[in-house]
RNA sequence: CGCGGGGUGGAGCAGCCCGGUAGCUCGUCAGGCUCAUAACCUGAAGGUCGCAAGUUCAAAUCUUGCCCCCGCAACCA
């Protein structure tokens, strides 16, 4: 197998707040499987993620804090990243986009667009509050809406009626941060991208993408078909990436729009990478030039228009070869019983509280990954979750790694007895991992979450399969010999095990492999642990100590009741 | 006529691109086993694939129309 180097981002956090379970499976935790997946393999991996730091929301969330935003985003920003942490999202670095490395690197690509034409400056009329000091988004004005009466709706659009709008619309229009009503619209200066010159360039380079599904494609093509609009980049903030002189005076104190440097934040995390491995340089190997590099993207479905068309555009825009994605995964939504995740009510179970009732992680993982929502929306239910952990996690799995260890502890004391001569059952046994383990290779390859778990679980029942057949407490009563060669295959299958779920239940993996002596002598090559060539028969006779407590406790009734009581099982 | 995704045994899904005995997991029922977390293994019952029409020797799979569910819809991250 050839070695590559292997980019891959996942769709940023916005720094508002302790992200939900739909947030988790949605990118976080789907890259991380791929990024382990691939380290397994040998290759050369580099996993970024950032906390998405600038926008108005965030400066309300810590006016309402009564904190200066950079607090509250540093603040936040470690909040979530000790959470990720805690769920073994393995990224190489969490940065965010309000630290130096994205601010210089946002404007350096900006200045590349502007010296090459890419940007128009245009004079628009927006809505400012005296008051507040400050212009406000159409989506912080409110008022009543001139079709319906709704006395809440918003600049952009009324709740209410669904109408879309525009904030001079509203009657009675006041500040959404403050209630004032002193509000004027004011003439600013803004920087456009002019996305409408990209449209064939980008065109061409969406149909070389053989490798996107056609989900992603089809969204890239419908915005090309129904044409690219000039988007305005800058915005009259303080909290946010400044826009450079070059821009001329008008743009003194403004600063780019989130959606401008969000993106950028990933080759930001990449330059904190290179910072913190102490080669300040590296990162520019992954992202100018970069053609030995495969990128991968992951993201929910709503931000498939701005990584197939905005971001790239972009990068193409501006002068030197920014690396461009080779592959985008998106995921529609996880919903809690069939109703959106909200962050807003507090609606779901959020990361957070998820560990707080159950810190293993693990149960957490596996079943996010096992209802990936891969080709359409899933749903979160408890009995759901408590069915499926149970039945693969703690009967599949954990039942076999005990019973193994148990009876060859018993039979033979805690180590693993010798292998003695294959029989066609071991060698049928060996056959049919083997053609599994190509099959979850292969889909893991191809991002197939939801086929991969399903593969991993096939790998586990082929274990008591075996054991079901064998019957090795029966044959230890007549030859020993055959029944020491039976428990050696099923440790060695337990080792293999270990192996192959470290994508998807790292811990879980861990867990395993630190009840054996040296489990990685097993391996041919320590540097490529993915089991791929690891052979059941002949592992060797590794010592073990008995686990202590069981790897997967069930969830009971009572537990997945007041859990329903705490969260609740409706649709919001 | 805004766009996209989906509607397959009780539940969750695969199959649909490249038409040809409807497959998987859970649940249910029966049996086996007893090393094991009342677990594991085996077998069975259960679906005419949203509805209607069309193409075809043959359609879950292609075409058309309709119904239902979900998400998105330009300065909101």
């Amino acid at each position: 197998m050839s070695k590559q180097k292997h980019l891959i981002s996942s769709a940023l956090p916005y720094i508002n707040g302790v992200k939900h379970l739909g947030n988790l499976i949605g990118s976080m935790l789907p890259s991380d499987v791929y990024a382990r997946f691939l380290r397994a393999q040998g290759h050369q991996v580099v996993f970024v993620c950032a906390t998405d730091d600038h926008g108005t929301p965030a400066e309300i969330a810590a006016l309402k804090a009564n904190q200066p935003v950079a607090e509250y985003c540093a603040e936040q920003h470690d909040i979530q990243k000790g959470i990720y942490e805690r769920f073994g999202i393995s990224f190489d670095h969490f940065g965010a986009t309000s630290r130096k490395p994205n601010h210089d690197i946002t404007q350096r690509i900006a200045r590349e667009l502007w010296h090459n034409g890419m940007f128009e400056v245009k004079t628009i009329k927006q809505v400012y509050s005296k008051a507040d000091n400050r212009f406000l988004p159409d989506r912080y004005v409110e008022g009543t809406c001139p079709h319906c009466g709704y006395t809440k709706a918003r600049g952009d659009q009324c709740e209410n009626c669904t109408r879309v709008l525009d904030p001079t619309d509203l009657i009675n229009p006041r500040s959404a941060i403050s209630g004032s009503t002193d509000l004027e619209v004011r003439e600013t200066a803004h920087a456009f991208l002019r996305l409408s010159t990209m449209a064939d360039k980008l065109r061409t380079w969406v149909g070389e993408q053989k490798d996107w599904a056609p989900l992603t494609r089809s969204i890239a093509l419908k915005w090309l078909d129904e044409g690219l609009h000039d988007r305005g980049m800058t915005r009259d903030l303080k909290w946010g990436v400044p826009v450079p002189a070059e821009f001329g005076p008008e743009f003194e104190g403004k600063v780019f729009y989130v959606w401008f440097d969000a993106p950028i934040g990933y080759i930001g995390a990449t330059a904190e990478w290179a910072e913190k491995i102490g080669k300040p340089n590296e990162w520019e190997k992954w992202w100018l030039n970069a053609k030995d590099v495969r990128y991968t993207e992951f993201m929910g479905k709503d931000n498939v228009p701005f990584h197939t068309i905005i971001f790239p555009a972009m990068l193409m825009g501006a002068s030197e070869p920014w690396k461009l994605v080779d592959n985008i995964k998106s995921f529609s939504w996880m919903t809690y019983y069939g109703g959106k995740f909200s962050t807003s009510s507090r609606h779901g179970v959020f990361t957070d509280q998820a560990l707080e009732i159950l810190p293993n992680p693990d149960y957490w993982r596996y079943y996010l990954l096992a209802r990936a929502p891969e080709s359409d929306d899933s749903s979160f239910t408890w009995d759901d979750f408590q069915a499926v952990v149970n039945k693969d996690l703690a009967d599949v799995l954990g039942n076999f790694v005990n019973r193994t260890l148990q009876l060859t502890s018993r039979n033979f004391g805690n180590k693993m007895p010798a292998f003695g001569n294959p029989q066609p059952a071991d060698m049928a046994c060996a056959e049919k991992l083997n053609n599994i383990l190509a099959r979850y290779t292969t889909h893991l390859e191809r991002i197939e979450l939801r086929k991969a778990v399903e593969a991993l679980r096939e790998l586990w029942v082929t274990g008591n399969e075996y054991l079901a057949s064998q019957e090795p407490w029966q044959v230890v009563k007549t030859d020993k010999d055959r029944a020491a060669s039976i428990l050696n295959i099923a440790c060695g299958m337990m080792v293999m095990y270990a192996h192959a779920m470290r994508p998807i239940i790292p811990f879980t993996a861990d867990k395993i492999l630190a009840l054996f002596s040296n489990p990685e002598s097993l391996l041919k090559d320590p540097a490529q642990t993915w089991p791929s060539s690891l052979s059941i028969m002949k592992p060797g006779q590794l010592e073990f100590t008995l686990p202590t407590e069981v790897l997967f406790p069930k969830i009971t009734d009572e537990q997945r009741a007041e859990w329903e009581a705490r969260f609740g099982n409706t649709k919001a």
